[in-house]
DNA sequence: ATGCCGGGTCCTACCCGA
């Protein structure tokens, strides 16, 4: 089974991209994050001649998640459990594909919003965990990938381009993800690749794309018995030199 | 040290992303 993950930035500005990259690395399943559009707005048309489905959690302007499948998947969650009920973000989708149980994830960055914006980071990072908790003692075949805003390690990003306080690589955010690891999570790409660089996501500003400066922040974390049967993480970089890219590349991991 | 880019929307100046 292949799955992929891409932040779109705007599904309507890459509705083409995204089509051309379905061709190009034909997932399974593909989990899309800041499509920034309710359902009504996703042009559908573009990858149902394809065979894929598409499953919509929305929201206007921003955020947004769903799910393009050309597999039987039903749709579990639509927003992760534990939230306050008037969160009304939509960062969240889980599918259940051949027994397998998919989580896509749009993280909250963390950097804006003060304080309070950085909190929410983190109490999101918290549901998550036990998202992930309970699907693994309930013994279920688990991927949760999509962008997690956290660059886990020092090789995640490029040396100056981020400050010792930022959200991205702040103690507590990187104590979460380890706390993911430690239920027993895979970082698929860290899987085959332990060290160096495996940026996912390059700024349109500064020239941080043609200077190769970058982060890896879109993660694929898989469950014990999908981890001993991964074959392939890769981030799709030829995607970030296309016109009018996002500035996020998919991620496409293969599971035998 | 962000607001240099690029998306969004109250349609046009401003908010947000990482």
């Amino acid at each position: 089974m292949k799955i992929g993950t891409w932040n779109v930035n705007s599904i309507r500005s890459r509705a083409g991209h995204v089509r051309r990259w379905l061709e190009r690395a034909a997932p399974d399943v593909l989990l899309l994050q800041e499509i920034k559009c309710e359902a009504p707005a996703f042009p559908c048309d573009s990858f149902e001649p394809l065979g894929y489905r598409c499953e919509i959690v929305g929201q206007k302007s921003y955020n947004g998640v769903a799910v393009l499948s050309r597999l039987p998947c039903e749709i579990r969650l639509r927003a992760l459990p534990g939230l306050p009920q008037d969160d009304a973000q939509a960062r969240y989708v889980e599918a259940v594909c051949e027994g397998i149980a998919i989580g896509g994830i749009y993280l909250p960055n963390g950097n804006s919003g003060g304080e309070a914006g950085y909190a929410y980071k983190l109490a999101w990072m918290d549901r998550l965990i036990e998202r992930a908790a309970a699907l693994l003692e309930a013994d279920t075949p688990t991927v949760l990938a999509g962008d997690y805003n956290v660059c886990p390690g020092d090789d995640d990003f490029s040396p100056g381009l981020l400050a010792p306080g930022d959200a991205l690589i702040r103690p507590e955010t990187r104590a979460r993800f380890r706390s993911l690891l430690w239920l027993g999570l895979t970082d698929a790409i860290r899987a085959l690749q332990p060290t160096g660089r495996a940026f996912t996501f390059w700024d349109y500003q500064a020239g941080c794309w043609p200077r190769d400066k970058g982060l890896r922040l879109d993660h694929a974390l898989l469950s014990p018995t999908l981890a001993e049967r991964l074959i392939a993480a890769v981030p799709d970089r030829r995607e970030r030199g296309e016109d009018q890219p996002s500035d996020h590349v998919p991620v496409l991991i293969e599971i035998a």
